[in-house]
DNA sequence: CGGATATTCTACCAATCGGTTGAATAATAA
DNA sequence: TTATTATTCAACCGATTGGTAGAATATCCG
């Protein structure tokens, strides 16, 4: 019985779901970086950016640490090992009932 | 060097992040169901489940089989698979770095 | 045929989203 | 103090979203 409902979930998922948010994650793998440098980066404004990282950080993907005018922004894992071990688990989930009914239904007619 | 855009990910991510979504996969992960019955188990329109559907569809998690008047409804778990994928390499990746990191740098105030 | 059923399509609405620009705030540097 | 730098906040814009309701289409049933 797979949990279906929450908010974190939601949050997460959502915030990943934007390629330029996923990037903004993947360079911050990298360790610490602060608004600014981190908006050089990317082809959109700094204030497009700074909302990118509201949106992960509301997602509790991301804190941020306020040193004197500069804010240092770091990545959190553990909202992304919740939403991996519900897709996993979905994924098991899913599969044996799948394999199950591709064996039995076999019309298939190229999937897609 | 985990990749970052992907269009297909971008669809499915965001087809997940919503909870009503997710428990139509759930729904659906007990076997073909048609729109109509399953849209008899949420509490919205069956119009709204309709068009949930289709975001599903058009993220490949869903196929439709026309059967006469009815459309039945089967799970795709493919795409499910990439998403899992990229969500686990993500979190190698970063766990990695992010380990390094809580080690040297002791602040931590209580993360969340 | 005519009526009921299953579904999409179209149109609409309010809310959110991703982006912009400009103003406000706060910290540093001169 | 004044200027510069780093950042958010507020307002706006057009596109998308999640929902609704109603019309259109296609199928089944009497």
């Amino acid at each position: 019985m797979p949990r279906t409902r929450s908010r974190r979930l939601d949050q997460v998922y959502g915030a990943i779901a934007s390629p330029t948010r996923r990037a903004i994650l993947t360079a911050l793998a990298g360790g610490e970086v602060n608004v600014g440098r981190l908006a050089r980066r990317f082809p959109v404004s700094f204030n497009a950016v700074s909302k990118h990282v509201k949106v992960l950080e509301r997602a509790g993907l991301v804190s941020r640490r306020v040193r004197g005018r500069e804010h240092w922004l770091r990545l959190r894992a553990e909202p992304l090992r919740e939403a991996a071990r519900w897709l996993a688990r979905q994924r098991v989930f899913w599969d044996a009932r799948l394999d199950a009914l591709e064996v039995l239904l076999r019309d298939d007619a190229g999937g897609r």
